[in-house]
Formats: C-alpha cells, sequence, structure tokens
DNA sequence: CAATTACTTGAACAGACTCTCAACTATCTT
DNA sequence: AAGATAGTTGAGAGTCTGTTCAAGTAATTG
C-alpha cells in the first residue's frame, strides 16, 4: 500500500507540478468518495442483476420475455433455449431471485413475466451495444 | 424435443379449448421469432458487455470511471479496488475488449475514462436496482 | 386414491473464471 | 546507456458456475 501511495505522489507531483503528502491524502479521499457513492449492499445488489443476465441461457430468456410484452409458459420457454427442463428451472429461478422475472402458478403451468427492471436493462442495452 | 412440443400441445389446447398441429407449429414459430429478434452477433456482444460487468473488481472500476466523469491514471484505480497490479490491469483490458472503458497512454501514465455504454448501463442499473 | 403431468430442488462433475506470480515492454531519469 | 518506474501479458492454482441426473412436490386425471 505504502508502494502504491508512492506511485500515486510521484503521479500527482507530474500532473499538479508539486505535492505534498496532504495532496496525496485529499485525493485518496476523492477516490474513496466515488467509490463509496453507493451503499455497499447496492453494489452487491447490482452485481447480482449482472451475474443473473451474463449467461446465454439466462440472457435469451430474459430477452424473449422482454420481447412477448406478456407472460409465457415454463413449457413455451422450454422451445426458446437449449438446456434441459431442469436446467430451464434453475435459469428462471436465478432470474426470479435477481428480480428480473416474475412466476406465477396458473393450475398445472406455471407461467413467467419479465419485470421492469429486465425491459430497461434489455432496452439499455440493445440500444448501447447496436451502435458498434 | 417430440417430448417438449407434446407438452406444448397440451398447454396450447388448454390455452385455446382446441389445437391442432398446425397451432403448435404456428406458435412455435412465433417464439423463434422472438428469440431470433436480434442477430447472433449481437446477443454475442451484449453477452459479452454483461460478463465483462458481471465481476466485483471490473464492476467497480466502471462505477468508479463513470462516477469520475473524466480519465483517471492507473495508478489512480490501484487506490479504489482490492487486487494486484496485474489484475487492475488484467480487469481494465477486459473493460476495454467490451468497449466500456477506452485506455489512453500519457508518457509513463496510462489513462482511462468510461465510454458512454458503461455510462448508459451503470446508470440504468442504479436506478432500477435502487427501488427495490 | 393411484397414475400422470408440470415443474422444482439438491448433488455432483466438467469447464470457466479470477487472481497472483514472474517475466516482459515502454518510458523516463541520470 | 544503465537503472528505475508504469503498466501489460501469459501461465497456472484455486474457486466458482452451469448443466444434468435423480428424486421430490403440487396439481390434474382416470
Amino acid at each position: 500500500m505504502a508502494q502504491a501511495t508512492d506511485r500515486l505522489q510521484r503521479y500527482l507531483e507530474d500532473e499538479l507540478g508539486e505535492c505534498r503528502s496532504e495532496d496525496v491524502d485529499r485525493r485518496l479521499d476523492e477516490l474513496g468518495t466515488l467509490e463509496a457513492a453507493l451503499g455497499a449492499g447496492q453494489v452487491e445488489a447490482e452485481l447480482g442483476v449482472l451475474s443473473a443476465l451474463a449467461n446465454e441461457t439466462r440472457y435469451t430468456l430474459a430477452r424473449v420475455l422482454v420481447a412477448a410484452g406478456e407472460e409465457l409458459c415454463v413449457c413455451e420457454l422450454q422451445a426458446v433455449v437449449d438446456v434441459s427442463e431442469s436446467g430451464l428451472s434453475h435459469a428462471l429461478s436465478d432470474l426470479a431471485d435477481a428480480g428480473l422475472v416474475e412466476g406465477r402458478k396458473d393450475g398445472r403451468w406455471k407461467k413467467y413475466r419479465a419485470t421492469n427492471r429486465a425491459v430497461a436493462l434489455v432496452t439499455v442495452l440493445d440500444g448501447s451495444v447496436s451502435d458498434e
């Protein structure tokens, strides 16, 4: 850590022309503020959402449910992904834990719909990645 | 697969009252259209972006760079994440590959800034996950 | 109420990921 | 030009993930 702040001190000397140890402290504080702007729980939750989407099976399910704009039965979703019945169930469960889909039991069928969170993320991702 | 379409056929019978094999085919086609709405390359690219963000070290870096709103030196970023110098370099390289940050060499220092893509995603994620 | 159907859950294993160490390149200093 | 500094790259150990199989629950049917 001493090593690391040494380097930061030299960098600030380069940038500011001169640099006292209090300048280093101030910069470290600014960086800490940037990092802590969101609560720790919030970051953990966001990482959970990202991890849930960062898998081909789950992302495909999320995209299809968003595109459908209505709830779909598990048996319909089985047709769009290439995993076992069990794998599909695990995937939907993970998406539900991340708040990206919501399930509802209807007799012997179970139906899932995309949440607003999923709609927002898929939409932004589509828009942001299409302009390569 | 025959097994799976059998289930879909029974489901459509439940939903529509009756169901011929062409109804199953039509539904399968609709589902296929939903899944194929984006090109395969596009999906692959989006998964790359999601995977790049779905890691605490990399997501923290992306968030800090977005929050900073300006380029930061690698030696400054070292202060906000808890990995080795090498780990930090790998993380930034992954983010750059996903188009989430851009690096620029400035003498012996290297500076990274968040791209619009990173800004858009972090912003939506913050907004979408805060309303738990 | 026994059998079937629709889906879920837990365990386990192969493959992927993340991080560190060691070695490397490029730049600056003297 | 030698030495020091800033950062990158490749390889490998340990851990985490994704999938499937086997078994389980809840609803429906005969």
